[in-house]
DNA sequence: TAATATATTTGTAATCATTACAAAGTTAAA
DNA sequence: TTTAACTTTGTAATGATTACAAATATATTA
C-alpha cells in the first residue's frame, strides 16, 4: 500500500485537493526523504528552493494530507511530531539515545482484541522505545 | 502485574523514594481512580483535601513514579497526557467523539518483529483511535 | 481585458501543556 | 538548636502548534 507518486496525485485529484507549488514540494520532500521528517526538517530542506516558504504552510499542507489519509503523523512524546508518507502497516521505534525513528515490520491489523469488538477503529499505532542496535554497539 | 497497594509501597521503599503526604495522595488517587486521569483531574480531585496543592507537585510526583516504573504515561496526541497505574500489558483506545480512553486486552509482549532483533526495547505502546461502541450506538 | 471572487501563502500573535527555577516550608541529621 | 537535605509551591519560561488576518496568487465572470 506504499503508493506510487502518480497514485498519490490521483488520490489528491479524487479528493479535490489542489496541488499548489508549495504543497507539491512538501509532498516531494516526504516522498524522497522517507525518514519521518519533522516540520523543521521539511522547512530546512525546502527553504533554499523556496525562500519565502513559511512553516505555517507546511503545517497546513500536512494537515490536508493527513485528513486525506495520505500522510501519517508520528507523535512520539517529548519530540516534534514527524511525518510518514508510507502507509504500509508498520510500527515505529524511537531510540532513547540517538532519537532516531526506525520502522519495523508488523501487521498492526493483526492486533485484535475482543474488548474492541463493537468499536470502529480508525488508526492503529504501535510505538516502541528503547535503544537501537547501532547505539547498543557503541557502548 | 497489577500491583497491590502494599506492593507499590514496597517498591517505593526499595527504590528509596520518600512518600510525602502529597505523593501519597497522588498515588492514592491513581490507585482508586483507574480512569487514566490527567494532571488536571488529579489536581481537581485532591485540591479540596489539600488546598495548598500545586500542579507542579503533581507533575513532579508523576515523574518520580514514572521513572520508578510504577506509573505509565499515556500521551495521546491533541489532549493532555493521562496516567495509568495499571502496568499490565494492554492497549489504549481513545474515542474521537467522547475523548474517553479505554483499555483493551492485548499482550504487547507478543508483538515481535525481526527488524528489532538487536534492539533493546524498553516500552511497547499500542494506541488505537476511532469511535467507541457507546458513541456509535448514539448515532 | 478588467473586475471580482476564491484559494493559498505568509508573518505574527496567541495558546497551552509542560518544564525551569528559586523562594518558602518541612523533615532529618548533627 | 543548628545545619543540611528534601519537598512543595508559585511564577516565569519554553516551544511546538494553532489562530488569525493581511498579502499574494489563481480562477471565474462580465
Ligand atoms: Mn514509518
Ligand atoms: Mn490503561
Ligand atoms: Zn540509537
Ligand atoms: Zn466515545
Amino acid at each position: 500500500m506504499l503508493l506510487t507518486y502518480d497514485q498519490i496525485l490521483e488520490q489528491l485529484k479524487e479528493k479535490g485537493i489542489n496541488l499548489s507549488y508549495q504543497r507539491l514540494k512538501v509532498l516531494d520532500f516526504l516522498y524522497k526523504n522517507q525518514i519521518h521528517p519533522t516540520v523543521e526538517q521539511i522547512y530546512l530542506g525546502l527553504v533554499k528552493q523556496i525562500p519565502t516558504l513559511s512553516k505555517t504552510t507546511i503545517y497546513n499542507t500536512l494537515k490536508i494530507l493527513i485528513n486525506a489519509g495520505l500522510v501519517r503523523e508520528i507523535p512520539f512524546k517529548g519530540r516534534e511530531s514527524c511525518y510518514d508518507i508510507n502507509l504500509d502497516p508498520h510500527g515505529h521505534f524511537c531510540c532513547d539515545s540517538c532519537n532516531q525513528i526506525y520502522d519495523f515490520q508488523i501487521d498492526v491489523n493483526l492486533i485484535k482484541s475482543k474488548d474492541l469488538e463493537d468499536f470502529k477503529i480508525r488508526d492503529r499505532d504501535v510505538y516502541f522505545k528503547g535503544v537501537c542496535s547501532r547505539c547498543l554497539s557503541k557502548i
